[in-house]
DNA sequence: ATGGTGGCGCGGCCA
C-alpha cells in the first residue's frame, strides 16, 4: 500500500507539533507540505528526521516554501518548472523508488486583473507543459498540493459568491481541467461525488464552524496509478485543533 | 460596512 498526502501547513514552525502528532497517527509514505514559510537554513530537518522520515525542501523567507517527507530518500529533485524559474519556492518534484511525486503550491492569484493573477495563469500554463513530459517519463506519478483552484460547483460552498474569484472562475477551472486532461485523475472524485467536502476554510467569519469552505487541495495521479487508487479522504481533524492551519490534509491510498 | 483572522516580523504584505 502506498499512502500519499498533502497539507498546506501555513508555517511549518508553528505547526510542527501538529505535524508530529498527525504523522504518528497517519503514517503516510509520502507527504507534500506547502507554505512552510521557512528558509532552508532554518528548516527543522532534525525534528522531522527524528520521526522516521527523510525530508527534501525548497523554502524562502516569510512566504511560500514546499517540502516532501518520505520513507525512502529522494532522487531526481527539481525545484522549479523547467524554463519558468522564479524566486518563489512553489515546486518540488522528486522520485521515491518507482513513484514520481510533484508537490505544488499554486499561486493564489490575489484578484482578477492583477499582476499576481496573470502570473497564476502563466504559471499554470508552464506547469501543464512540463507535466506532460513528467508523465511521459514516469508511469507512477502523483501531483499533489494546494492548487488554489476548486474544480467544480460541488467544491465551493456558494458558487455564486466565488464564480468571479481567483479560486473558482472559468479561466482557472479551465486551467485545472487542462492539467487533468494531460492524463491525470482527481483521486478524491474516484471515490466520492458529494459536494460540501472542503480542504480549506478562511480563518475569518467562523468559516470552518459553518463549513464555508472550498476544496482546493488535491491529490492527482497518473492514469496507471488511478487504477490502483483505493481511497481518498479529507482529514478534517487537524483543522479542529487550537491554532490550526487554514487548510487540512488530503490523503490518498494506492494498491502498489 | 473593503470589515473579519492568522503568519511573518515589527510595518505592511499576503492569503
Amino acid at each position: 500500500m502506498l499512502k500519499v498526502a498533502t497539507w498546506n501547513v501555513n508555517s511549518l514552525r508553528v505547526r510542527l507539533p501538529q505535524l508530529r502528532d498527525w504523522l504518528t497517527a497517519e503514517q503516510p509514505d509520502l507527504l507534500g507540505l506547502q507554505e512552510t514559510k521557512v528558509t532552508d537554513a532554518d528548516f527543522p530537518r532534525a525534528d522531522i528526521e527524528s520521526l522516521g522520515y527523510a525530508v527534501t525542501f525548497a523554502g524562502q523567507k516569510s512566504y511560500n516554501g514546499v517540502a516532501i517527507l518520505s520513507r525512502q530518500p529522494a532522487t531526481e529533485i527539481l525545484v522549479d518548472i523547467p524554463g519558468f524559474a522564479t524566486e518563489e519556492r512553489r515546486v518540488l518534484a522528486a522520485t521515491f523508488g518507482t513513484v514520481r511525486m510533484i508537490n505544488l503550491y499554486v499561486p493564489n492569484g490575489s484578484e482578477v486583473g492583477s499582476e499576481k493573477y496573470d502570473f497564476k495563469l502563466r504559471w499554470l500554463a508552464a506547469l501543464t507543459l512540463w507535466l506532460k513530459s513528467e508523465l511521459a517519463g514516469h508511469a507512477h506519478a502523483v501531483v499533489v498540493g494546494d492548487f488554489n483552484i476548486a474544480p467544480d460547483e460541488r467544491d465551493v460552498h456558494d458558487p455564486e459568491v466565488w464564480k468571479d474569484g481567483v479560486l473558482f472562475n472559468a479561466a482557472v477551472r479551465s486551467a485545472f481541467q487542462g492539467l487533468v486532461d494531460i492524463g491525470l485523475c482527481d483521486t478524491f472524485r474516484l471515490h466520492s461525488q458529494e459536494g460540501g467536502q472542503f480542504s480549506w476554510w478562511d480563518y475569518r467569519m467562523a468559516a470552518f464552524r459553518r463549513n464555508l469552505g472550498l476544496r482546493i487541495d488535491h491529490v492527482l495521479a497518473s492514469s496507471h496509478l488511478c487504477k490502483t487508487c483505493t481511497a481518498c479522504r479529507i482529514d478534517k481533524a487537524p483543522r479542529k485543533l487550537e491554532r490550526p492551519s487554514d487548510h487540512t490534509p488530503v490523503i490518498a491510498e494506492f494498491n502498489l
